[in-house]
DNA sequence: CAGGGCCGTTAGCGGTCGTTAACCTGAGCT
DNA sequence: AGCTCAGGTTAACGACCGCTAACGGCCCTG
């Protein structure tokens, strides 16, 4: 076996070239052929391996949710009961993703009402859940700021660090820690 | 005459509806008979006013860059000489159009891709020219960091600023007073 | 009261797009 | 060697969409 990364599956090209499209012109601007195009196949090539241009969407958006969610309960658990730490890891993490997968924060907030129904409420309730994991930690650090006010700053702060899109050159490590600050700056403009 | 404000032309009618539906649902998921059916004309009528869908689009993101840089201007003029004052009132004014002016705001940097390259051109134009404007006036704040950094800085409180669209409710007052704060303490952690 | 814009209408054209159908091919297993 | 099946291909269908054409009523003006 390797100790290379396994080489990217067929449907995980597929993902990735979609996320590119659909970040850059959007959903209903991207057509299937593109797509195809993008990996070397013709368009109806990809209903073997999606049930339409939906489910891409689907998959990409659930995907980033759960991934989203799931690094933050994990950062949240391994800093438990110091809160200045936990919102840290919180930021740290939010930001590697911002820098990482543009593409995909950029669908994150843009493409959500093109979902079917059931994965719109998906997608929704994860998002919710990751949010909440922000707004407890930050009600923990300033324990006189109500919860709606938090909840706005928690997005409003995440309306900040996923500014990355239009973000002139600056290095990827300068870049990473001036969002921190500004994060932080932000937050602590809360009990002021 | 009239006290009251002038009633809408239909022209503005449809400018406005077009802003709310290119907001909830993406210029390519909107049709010109939806856009008719919201001012209660059919589709087709609509091209006694625009040229086309396209021109109601560069209509919208023309008229607010150039909203956004005369008030900008003008709030930079008023407070010239005093750095802070120019910055706070910025912020003022971001704040109010982002909270008036939502759909606007959404469309401003998801849909600008959609122009033809000419309008395309001179919104990008217009738009460099305003965050212009906040960065001389941060850097008079703040002379020890490098221009390219406080460009990503108000980039990244724009990013702020905009996220109005996913909050949820907190009343007027309130969430402008929050977003400034924050703002402030996003600028306020540059030189930390 | 005749005439001409302004501002609508409906019908329909041309192109695009997502999706399906039908077919092909090469690798792997028996 | 032959079967299976995953993963492609091209052709074509049906729906939709932006836009134009052709027409009509209303109001203002001379």
């Amino acid at each position: 076996m390797s100790i290379r990364a396994a080489a990217p599956t067929r449907r995980e090209q597929i993902l990735s070239e979609a996320a590119r499209l659909f970040a850059a012109r959007g959903f209903h601007g991207v057509g299937v052929d593109e797509i195809g195009a993008a990996v070397g196949i013709s368009g109806p090539g990809l209903y073997r391996h999606f049930a339409g241009k939906d489910a891409m969407l689907a998959e990409l958006l659930v995907g980033i949710s759960e991934r989203l969610l799931t690094g933050g309960r994990h950062r949240v658990a391994e800093a438990a009961g110091d809160p200045g730490r936990v919102l840290s890891s919180l930021i740290d993490g939010h930001v590697d993703f911002a820098l990482d997968d543009q593409a995909l924060i950029t669908l994150h907030d843009r493409e959500l009402d093109r979902l079917r129904e059931a994965d719109r409420k998906l997608v929704r309730q994860l998002q919710r859940q990751y949010v909440e994991l922000w707004v407890e930690v930050v009600r923990e650090l300033h324990p006189e700021v109500g919860e709606a006010e938090v909840r706005v700053a928690v997005h409003a702060v995440f309306g900040l660090l996923n500014s990355t899109p239009h973000l002139a050159a600056l290095g990827r490590e300068a870049t990473e820690s001036l969002l921190r600050r500004l994060a932080h700056g932000a937050f602590g403009a809360l009990s002021a």
